[in-house]
RNA sequence: CGGGAUGUGGCUCAGUCUGGUAGAGCGCUGCGUUCGGGACGCAGAGACCGGAGGUUCAAAUCCUCUCAUCCCGACCA
């Protein structure tokens, strides 16, 4: 591509609502222009780079045996509310009516539209497993669309969705499908690694995320020490190693009684007043589920994992009460609720609160706590669970080694479905002994869009974007420093047109800009190669070839050029741990 | 949805407190010089100051409402 004739239109300044700086340097880059919060204008080289990680995953999803197909974007309502999601999805599904007053959604994800299809379809064993899969934008109405391309309302996904004859089945559809993410990304060329993960309102029984590792990322993961171990978890997921079992009813605790605490709303403020740790309370928190009062216990020191909180509880709608339902349910200001005689019905507390100790509660009146408080003896509590945060000081779940923590962005996630969504919509089919059967079904999702973005997050210096060169918009760059000196222009022109012949995808900076100007766009765009031919290296018969990654310059025979920038290719390909 | 901030030429911003001729840098157009790390000179074009209403002789500036965008939180594949 001849640059002069392009479309690359790179900024000089950051641009005001960028933060972080895979936003910045893809607006800076000339990648991607906003068109309103969330929603992106993809530009010639942001859309290079997007379909060459597409075709990445296209060709690792038809390898593991999957069929691409696309589907529409516009869903109708009463596929929704035949699997319930059309009342649990929520506000991020953005709803709409036609001129009938038919109500549709913008599809965010497709395993309604895809069970429909399949159902209709597949009647035989004989026609499974099958998986199939599409690229396509989705639509999602975050609350808070935020940092570009990482979490836009419109993206790129590729999601694929897989139905079985029976488990056995589903789970090897399952490991070819996490195998075939392994192969995409490393071909992408990114850091990452694959965590349990929480299935989210897809819904479904187990799942794995794909993270790119970035200190910029938005989730935070868990990692064990022990590489033997290989133990990796978001922390929304990572369950707390502790014993289940029940909390004794008889405990030599003293009887609960009742402090004055005037004033003391928080942890902290309640730890300084009665000089206990934090460690000693156990603090209460009041949700809304559908309406309905729940309460969640956890250590004062402790954070509500609201996941799992979720998870444990059901009910579609769940919300951190409101300061006049506290006031309700608790018959106190907010700050003094408390699990003993508590008018509300279910109460669960994390299982560290079985412990055979009294705990400081609140005392569900203004200004008072109780001590000596016993979840045993003193509340009904409907379950015992893991409901905190895992904090790093904790040990690994699996193995007991120390964890760390490291921050990610997801790119991919694959879930096991099971029957939920066959079951729901009635998707069955006949088995050898003409029985009908639910399908099982499995669905697996990768952020195209949001991997350019995790590239740029993973890759960058003070000069601009570095991309890995399989998804980089241009694998190389050509500069021409000819000017006015029709030799070098000449030059540049017939070595254009050698590597243009030999399929190289090359970018031709054939502009009337001076020197600094090209070598900064070339260095903002991130293109992995950079290709210099001057005046004096044609003097002397030689071309300047700069690796982007290293900043390494060498220097390349103009004689048999072709031969030696293969090598060179070659050897910034193996770098980067991509084989070509 | 709660808290905070910002809307002025294509971009980044000043001007608003204290009302009185709309500014700068970058970018853009033309001419000339320059040409290996975002050049320089000269001459230009380009703004209903987010929108509506109000106060005033006079509003980018003060008041009311509204819309949009960004940040923090809540929430969320």
């Amino acid at each position: 591509m001849r640059l002069s004739r392009y479309y690359i239109p790179t900024l000089k300044e950051d641009p005001a609502d960028a933060e972080v700086v895979s936003h910045r340097l893809l607006m800076r880059a000339g990648m991607i222009r906003k068109l309103t919060s969330g929603i992106y204008v993809y530009l010639p080289n942001g859309l290079r780079a997007i379909e060459k990680v597409g075709q990445i995953v296209r060709e690792e999803m038809n390898r593991a045996g999957a069929i691409e197909i696309s589907m529409p974007m516009v869903q109708p309502a009463d596929l929704w509310e035949e699997t319930g999601r059309w009342g649990y999805y929520g506000k991020e599904l953005l709803r709409m009516k036609d001129r009938h007053g038919r109500e549709y959604c913008l599809g965010p994800t497709h395993e309604e539209v895809i069970t429909d299809l399949v159902r209709g379809e597949v009647r035989s064993y004989k026609q499974l497993p099958i998986n199939l899969y599409q690229i396509q934008t989705k639509f999602r109405d975050e609350v808070r669309p935020r940092f570009g391309l990482m979490r836009g309302r419109e993206f790129i996904m590729k999601d694929a969705y897989s139905f079985d004859a029976d488990e056995a089945g589903a789970e090897k559809s399952y490991t070819g499908m996490y195998e075939a993410y392994s192969n995409a990304f490393k071909r992408i060329g990114l850091v990452f690694r694959a965590v349990q993960a929480d299935s989210g309102a897809i819904g479904g029984d187990f799942s794995h995320e794909f993270m790119v590792l970035a200190d910029t990322g938005e989730d935070t993961i868990a990692v064990c020490q022990d590489a033997g171990c290989g133990f990796a978890a978001n922390l929304e997921k990572a369950k707390v190693a502790g014993s289940g079992g029940q909390c004794p009813a008889q405990t030599s605790v003293a009887a609960p009684e009742e402090v004055a605490t005037p004033g003391a709303h928080t942890v902290d403020e309640v730890c300084a007043f009665l000089k206990v740790e934090s460690s000693a309370i156990a603090k209460t928190l009041l949700f809304s589920v559908d309406g309905e009062p729940v309460a969640a216990l956890v250590r004062g020191d402790r954070e509500l994992n609201d996941v799992k909180l979720r998870n444990i509880i059901g009910g579609n709608d769940i919300e951190m009460a409101s300061p006049e339902q506290v006031k309700e349910w608790s018959s106190a200001p907010v700050g003094f609720a408390g699990p003993v005689e508590l008018k509300v019905k279910r109460i669960f507390a994390d299982l560290e609160l079985q412990r055979d100790q009294g705990w400081v509660v609140g005392a569900n009146k203004g200004d008072a706590h109780l001590k000596n408080v016993h979840l045993g003896r003193d509340v009904q509590v409907e379950a015992f669970a893991d409901l905190r945060v895992i904090t790093e000081s904790d040990p690994c779940p699996e193995c007991g080694k120390a964890i760390s923590f490291t921050k990610g962005i997801e790119v991919g996630h694959v879930f096991k479905l099971g029957t939920k969504y066959s079951k729901a919509m009635n998707a069955t089919f006949l088995d050898e002994n003409g029985k009908d059967k639910f399908m099982v079904m499995g669905c697996y999702g990768i952020g195209v869009s949001r991997i350019v973005a995790s590239a740029i997050e993973q890759n960058n210096d003070e000069h601009g974007a570095v991309f890995p060169p399989s998804i980089a918009p241009f694998e190389a760059c050509l500069i021409s420093l000819g000017g006015k000196d029709q030799a070098v222009t000449d030059k540049a022109e017939e070595l254009y047109a050698e590597l243009l012949a030999e399929g190289i995808d090359i970018l031709y900076d054939d502009r009337n800009e001076r020197p600094g100007v090209k070598f900064a766009d070339a260095d903002l765009s991130g293109y992995p190669m950079q290709l210099v031919l001057g005046g004096k290296g044609l003097k002397n018969g030689i071309i300047e070839a700069k690796d982007r990654k290293t900043g390494e310059r060498i220097e390349l025979p103009l004689d048999g050029f072709l031969g030696a920038f293969k090598m060179w290719r070659a050897s910034i390909w193996q770098a980067w741990g991509l084989a070509l």
